[in-house]
DNA sequence: CTATGCTTCAAACGCTCGTTTGAGCGCCTG
DNA sequence: CAGGCGCTCAAACGAGCGTTTGAAGCATAG
């Protein structure tokens, strides 16, 4: 399973991913995650330096690249003459979603992650996340206010937050109900045509 | 802090809820609970026989009557002769948010908890919480889907599922914006307020 | 007063955790 | 070929984990 060109530090971040989304950053521990990645239980900190080092790193990893997507794709919506709320919402949705469902790379775990980050309450990581992500969401509310110029700024990030908290839950399909019929692909797809439509709904509410 | 006329077992109970919700389940030791709540170590194994006996007291206490106000919400909408989906979706989130801000019986603590049972993929508390959280979301489903004719099945679940995700995120106000001049209870109050017109907007959505 | 049964206690159990160590490996450079 | 360097390895460290134990406390019942 595990091709062994791939450098050990890649191989640690793989694994850790993985078993971060399945046990939590507690639950997983170094033993699993060596194992798992065929390295040396020591390759960790001495790669890493430290556990909570090898938790940032995983979030670095992806966090960059999704911040990046979404930002180009914001600015090739206001490039538009014209645009919607809908196009706008695309832009924060489908970077993150497809990032999800990237089996190839392995992003599809990450979105677990990333969920689970929310839920735990360790401050630096909250901090570490502020840092990286909460740039961008500015960028996105005031492309947001614009189109809703009528919409009280703090009643906008109100909504703002909801949709934040829908999407992450969406993305790490926490869901209780089982769906029949339904690939993982086609799963996906229909999120982001949900999510955004909902979301669209939500904001222009008066 | 620690009132010592109430039970070893409640003690447990409400010193393992704070710190479940602080550090998680994995996160939180007997050691730590039982320090806070002024017992001795052996206390938790004496009185709920495992670790993860006693996160399942922890649930249980709280949503056994987060169930029936719900439901006995719902009943009351339904026993009107004319109700609205704000109704329905009032009957759902606003016993979950009272109980949020229920400071006195330290319910705030628990949907923070219950936020982290989303994230937690343990399968055996999912199970759980399946179990006692699942009939009642049938139970309303079927009311939606009353008010809501012509929407598929399917896609109902889909709005739900975000609706529930979107609501335990705000219950456990992980959001990341920061509010100004507005305190905890009329944070709690706004939103219900907004969650239930986001949500009946998102579902009407055609 | 003694005996019973529930509760609490300090101490220890075996185990896993994150981290550190120092020897040893392979590979490039001089 | 010798030396240095980046990396991997098995082994061990101390600490903390959940759980178990058996004695001690302490009410109530006989």
């Amino acid at each position: 399973m595990n091709i062994p060109h791939f450098s050990t530090k890649q191989r640690i971040l793989d694994s850790a991913e993985a078993l971060f989304a399945r046990h939590g950053f507690a639950g997983a521990s170094l033993r699993q995650v060596t194992a798992s990645a065929n390295v040396n239980l020591a390759a960790v900190n001495y790669h890493f330096g430290s556990k909570e080092n090898l938790i940032n790193e995983v979030f670095r990893r992806r966090l960059d690249s999704l911040n990046d997507q979404r930002l180009r794709a914001l600015d090739v919506v206001q490039a538009q003459k014209e645009f919607t709320l809908e196009d706008v919402l695309g832009a924060f949705v489908r970077p993150a979603l497809s990032l999800s469902q990237d089996q190839h790379q392995g992003g599809a775990g990450f979105v677990r992650v990333l969920a689970r980050a929310y839920a735990e309450h360790n401050e630096q990581l909250r901090k570490f996340l502020h840092d990286n992500y909460g740039p961008a969401l500015k960028q996105f509310a005031a492309a947001f206010a614009k189109l809703l110029p009528n919409l009280d700024k703090q009643e906008l990030y109100w909504r703002l937050d909801i949709i934040s908290g829908a999407l992450t839950y969406a993305m790490a399909d926490f869901g209780m109900i089982k769906r029949r019929g339904v690939s993982e692909q086609q799963h996906r797809e229909l999120s982001a045509e949900h999510l955004i439509k909902f979301a669209a709904a939500g904001l222009r509410t008066s």
